[in-house]
DNA sequence: GGAACTCGCCAC
DNA sequence: AAACGTGGCGAGTTCC
């Protein structure tokens, strides 16, 4: 097991503030609406009988009902990969860690029966209902759930929640934040207002490796790293004049796409220490839509003048394995030549982490134990860059008892801090967590050598956690 | 009857 | 040569 220890006075210092910091906010707590939770969880339930139904009347459930002894269960994962893979004898589209068919959403849907739809709805459905509503409800004492923070639980010292997580209510899936983030309110009268980190591990990464390029892509504004390596990766050299037009390759809702799927299927994947063949299937057939085979015309995301299968075919990439071919080259120039000095970075690292035994992190936490190239280059990362928050988050509560604040912090999600505001205060609030997060933290920790930038979301007042927008100060 | 496991899925 | 980092938690299942 890795151990982890503080090494200086101030990283020893920096835990025990936070907790009392962290306790400060458990005690606080968020308001909840309970009437609310209970009537959502019935609407869910009688949402989830009725898709019930419905699974009923599939063949899928006659074969389930021949193949099993005894009750079945629709909820049985199990029961469902021996219908699927054992009984029907389809190919499992993949397996899971040890060895099985999988039966998660990824495989469901590329098997595509009568049935699987639903019952993927109603797993989202009772996701939503068992986790999180009723987690609310089991947790909630006096209109009020005290989410805990811990700081000792997590290898690479960021911290983590329970009772309830706090740390991984929907947001991404509209419908699912909707139904779980609108139980959650700011105390009568007040605002809810949420001030996370920009690319935060990103800067800190960049703190550890001082790469040029990456260091001039961060602090320039008007550069954009992903935007260059989609242009790269999707051959967007005869659209250069169209982009220069629009002003950006994120200007064109198509190369917007492309520049999103090569944030998340390339970049940050990359930067986590994956590789070329998972990257190829991630971008041709996640997110371009195309096949795993040799491409035919007018196949995947549009582009601008047809489809991303002519535009790779006329650049030279005809099939899936060409694209893995290219991806390949891709890796090595990202690492090899576009930002050799953070590849060459990462080398040295895990050679000077083999020789010692040991890593120290920018904050002054040491890492000793067994670890893989990966967790070695990316446990210093994401643990300094939660430290940033952690130092914020208790320099704020500092000057909220000591200014007497009616606006209380109640909760941080690792580089997001959420705060309950009164409206008398939220210019003063925000103007101090600006300055905080800003300019007293690179002061305080001169190892900070990018440029730290916030963004703020707020809800009106006495709305909901669903409410949240993006507001400019 | 509870501990420990697998699987799936939510967040950063 | 190998191949995505960190958590919590619910449900089902298996082990003791």
């Amino acid at each position: 097991m890795t151990q982890i220890t503080a090494t200086t006075k101030e990283a020893y210092k920096l835990i025990h503030k936070g907790a009392l910091a962290f306790g400060r906010a458990e005690r606080q707590g968020f308001r909840i609406d309970v009437e609310y939770c209970q009537k959502k969880k019935e609407h869910l339930s009688r949402k989830i009988a009725h898709l019930q139904k419905k699974l009923e009347e599939t063949k899928l459930i006659k074969t389930w009902k021949e193949s099993i002894k005894g009750q079945i269960n629709t909820d049985s994962n199990h029961q469902l990969a021996h219908v699927l893979y054992n009984v029907m004898k389809i190919t499992p589209p993949k397996t899971t860690k040890s060895g099985k068919g999988a039966t998660d959403e990824d495989a469901l849907t590329q098997i595509n029966l009568p049935g699987i739809q639903l019952i993927l709805q109603i797993r989202k459905l009772r996701k939503m209902r068992d986790t999180y509503l009723d987690a609310f409800l089991r947790e909630q004492t006096g209109g009020y759930i005290h989410p805990f923070f811990n700081l000792h639980t997590v290898r690479t010292y960021r911290s983590s929640s329970d009772r309830p997580n706090f740390q991984n209510i929907p947001k991404r899936d509209k419908e699912a934040m909707q139904i779980c983030r609108r139980a959650l309110f700011p105390r009568p009268g007040h605002q809810l207002l949420a001030v996370d980190f920009s690319g935060i591990e990103v800067m800190i990464a960049a703190c550890y490796h001082k790469d040029p390029t990456m260091l001039s892509y961060l602090e320039d504004p008007h550069s954009d790293m992903h935007g260059d390596m989609a242009h790269q990766i999707f051959v967007l050299d005869e659209y250069d004049a169209e982009i220069e037009k629009a002003g950006g390759l994120k200007k064109i809702p198509e190369f917007k796409v492309l520049r999103n799927a090569t944030k998340n299927g390339f970049v940050f994947p990359q930067f986590y220490g994956d590789y070329y063949g998972n990257n190829a299937v991630s971008l041709a057939c996640e997110w371009g839509k195309l096949s795993k085979g040799k491409w035919k015309k007018g196949q995947g995301l549009p582009m601008p003048d047809g489809h991303l299968s002519d535009h790779l075919i006329k650049n030279g990439i005809k099939s899936f394995d060409q694209f893995t071919e290219h991806m390949k080259k891709i890796e090595e120039d990202f690492w090899d030549r576009r930002f050799a000095v953070y590849g060459q970075w990462r080398k040295d690292w895990v050679k000077e982490y083999q020789k010692k035994g040991f890593f120290d992190m920018h904050t002054g936490f040491r890492c000793k134990g067994v670890m893989s190239r990966n967790e070695v280059c990316n446990y210093p990362i994401q643990g300094a860059a939660f430290h940033c928050l952690l130092w914020s988050f208790i320099e704020v509560d500092r000057i909220m008892q000591e200014e007497q604040w009616d606006s209380r912090l109640i909760g941080q999600i690792h580089d997001e801090m959420l705060l309950d505001v009164h409206p008398d205060e939220l210019e003063h609030v925000t103007r101090t967590i600006q300055k905080v997060t800003c300019q007293d933290l690179s002061k305080a920790w001169p190892w900070i050598i990018t440029p730290l930038e916030i963004t703020n979301s707020l809800s009106p007042v006495d709305c909901s956690w669903g409410n949240m927008e993006d507001i400019d100060l």
